[in-house]
DNA sequence: CATATTTTGGACAAAAGAGTCTGAAATCTG
DNA sequence: CAGATTTCAGACTCTTTTGTCCAAAATATG
């Protein structure tokens, strides 16, 4: 459904929002954190600061943070930004121009499920998902099963203000 | 999405099961008319064959059948046989176990929408998509637009009784 | 200014998906 | 039985995705 690169967009994008300070936090930290490949997700977020979702800064206190409110970050923007909107568009059958009129035999029943899809997509944001995030039993990665278990570790990540 | 093959498999079955006879339809008619790589396609059909939603007859007048009625074949079980029921059940994040027990944080509207694909793909079967193939102006190929111009082609496939 | 830290940008390798090809087995026709 | 047709089974290539690595640019600290 989604790409690697796109889930781990999305669990690092989480995992900053729900780091609430303006500190940035380095990518190093957010790959060992969350168990993922620390250079596969350098592309991902360089590809998310192209796309103006995140900000970046080098050196030493350098790292990622948020472009905008977290509030104002949808899951849809994700997607669109590391896979693409085909996913919210494209026909079942690949058909190009999949339409009203010109329809698949089961272009009315996905349209229902493609607009599903897109509507809780740009509903859903990152605020909403990093709180969630930072309740108990609701969890970001595999490994640390427990999100409290994630959070209680990333409050001394970067004692720096910037 | 889905996958090439999954995508191939549904367009296969749609046409098998809108030509209403019971002969074998070989797959070469079946690729030549869909615009897809003959090999390819017989790969797809064989796996089918395989899960036991199409019979298959070697030799001359052999080709593809549907093994049930086309009323008892759905798309959830086509996709299922191709590319596996994990979209139907799998976490957004891709974390094993996802559930209310351990959500993620995305887990209970991504439940929402694949609960909407599954009871879909349950209900919508070869019979349904087949019909809505012979009506006019819905298609079933990108290059041959028109369904009717697809299915006057198709009515001469193969004059052999089974 | 020298050094350590961190993103950037590219090259590169491994794995999976998509597509091609060939020969063997089964089956019909004459 | 001989030949033509069609699926079956496997090898093979090409492309995309995924993952790894390294040197260069930017920046903070002492």
């Amino acid at each position: 459904m989604l790409s690697k690169s796109c889930i781990y967009g999305i669990q690092a994008t989480i995992y900053v929002a729900a780091n609430a300070s303006q500190d940035f936090v380095p990518i190093s930290k957010i790959a060992s954190e969350l168990k993922i490949s620390f250079h596969f997700l350098t592309k991902v977020l360089q590809q998310l600061t192209q796309e103006g979702l995140v900000n970046s800064y080098r050196g030493p206190k350098g790292g990622v943070a948020l472009a905008k409110p977290s509030t104002e970050i949808t899951l849809y923007d994700l997607i669109g930004a590391i896979d693409g909107t085909t996913i919210f568009t494209e026909c079942m059958l690949g058909l190009p121009g999949c339409g009203i009129a010109e329809p698949c035999p089961a272009h009315e029943h996905w349209t229902k499920i493609r607009n599903e899809l897109t509507v809780i997509s740009r509903r859903l944001t990152l605020d909403t998902m990093a709180k969630k995030a930072g309740e108990l039993n609701v969890r970001l990665t595999d490994e640390f099963r427990y999100a409290h278990k994630l959070f209680s570790s990333l409050k001394p990540v970067n004692g720096a203000q910037a």
